[in-house]
DNA sequence: AGGGCGATCATCCAAATGGTTGATTCGGGT
DNA sequence: ACCCGAATCAACCATTTGGATGATCGCCCT
């Protein structure tokens, strides 16, 4: 049997480098292409598709400074905009936060490991995923059994708009007169968005909800 | 002349290699030894050193998941405590935001690159820090020109601590626990980076802090 | 028809935060 | 020797925030 074919996905030339050696080190996988960021990964895709040389595995970081983010182009990849069928998506990046993995494994991703992994996990990962198994790092499904477990309640809508007002650094009254609503009623919103989020005061409400990517960090 | 000897301190065993790999194409460079943490990079450099082996230069990320962080490291190496005369520290690592910046420099680095560099760069930088002299990425100099083009006034390294304490959503006595002074301290402290900040309050001072990167947004 | 939930508001009280003033110590620079 | 800024602390008071409790309204779902 052939070499599983890779398409390396990452922004730093660094890692694409230390990839590429690790992965020379493994029999039976072959890296056939590099990309610094999604729409170079599509595009990469597509040409060795028309080549009749498909890739068998994409392993990608989520994270890219510029360009397409790692999770659109998964979305993209497994749509099948760039070859049929779609290969498997093996993310290997470096935060395991909830959102992110969240985020991964609905975009189609096959496995999430991260980046301080042994070589050895790394192996065993890729041969999974290009196998067509789910690989997920120990301490990953071991968050998500958690997350299973502690199923953290689900913000209002209501509530997520007053987190992002929160977050400009807006005081209650503020948020009040924006909102039309009386002070009363936002501070009833504060204590619940508190409660929701395991948090007691605003600024660790704003530290928890842009950890978790409920609202935006930057 | 012989090659300028190398220790590699980083927790991404992939990221070492890729190090590893990119160091190996450039000439009169050699890698005598790695470490996943600084606690490990201490031993390695007064290990190597009473082998009459000294390192040239310490090539280090900031931040490492587990055991002493960068910017201590960074300390001690500088401290001498391992091995005389200390070697320059380059750091590369991942984020470019004032926060990392300046505990690196103040901790004594020699220069501070990103880990998205083209490899050129990276050369560049490890021959100037091994030759004693700075080496900073262009986007992080430009940040430092742009900081001093723009006389927002600067804030203090300890009021940027501060900055950073609060953003994880901690409270006044908290921090002031955490940073063993007083909570009167902790306000005066907080007065200032208010004023510098022009605004009112902490949530306030946080977004500005975010979007000016002073702080990471996580 | 009734139960549950989100959104709205109020009141009361305790705790945290913000603003002001003033003071001390220490180190760097003129 | 002198000045200045950073860092430290204190005391005071006003304002804001947080926590508890309770209430109304409207909507969706069964």
């Amino acid at each position: 049997m052939s070499d599983i074919r890779i398409l390396l996905v990452d922004d730093h030339p660094v890692v694409r480098a230390g990839l590429r050696a690790m992965l020379a080190d493994f029999p039976g996988v072959t890296v056939v292409a590099e990309a610094s960021d999604g729409d170079a990964a599509l595009v990469e895709l597509s040409k060795l598709n028309t080549l009749g040389e498909p890739v068998d595995l994409v392993l990608m970081d989520l994270q890219m400074g510029s360009g397409m983010d790692g999770v659109t182009a998964t979305e993209k990849i497994k749509a099948g905009e760039a070859g049929n069928p779609p290969p498997p998506v093996l993310i290997l990046t470096t935060y395991d936060t909830d959102a992110d993995i969240l985020a991964a494994v609905e975009a189609g991703a096959s496995g999430y490991m991260l980046k301080d992994a042994p070589p050895e996990q790394i192996r065993q990962a890729v041969l999974s995923a290009a196998a067509g198994q789910t690989a997920l790092a120990p301490e990953v499904a071991a968050r998500l059994m958690g997350r299973i477990r502690n199923p953290s309640p689900a913000l209002s809508g209501r509530e997520v708009q007053l987190l992002e007002l929160l977050a400009t650094g807006m005081s209650n009254r503020a948020m009040a007169k924006q909102l039309f609503i009386s002070e009363a009623t936002v501070k009833t919103h504060l204590v619940h968005i508190y409660s929701k989020l395991g948090v007691d005061n605003r600024t660790a409400a704003i530290a928890v909800a842009t950890q978790r990517r409920i609202i935006r960090g930057h």
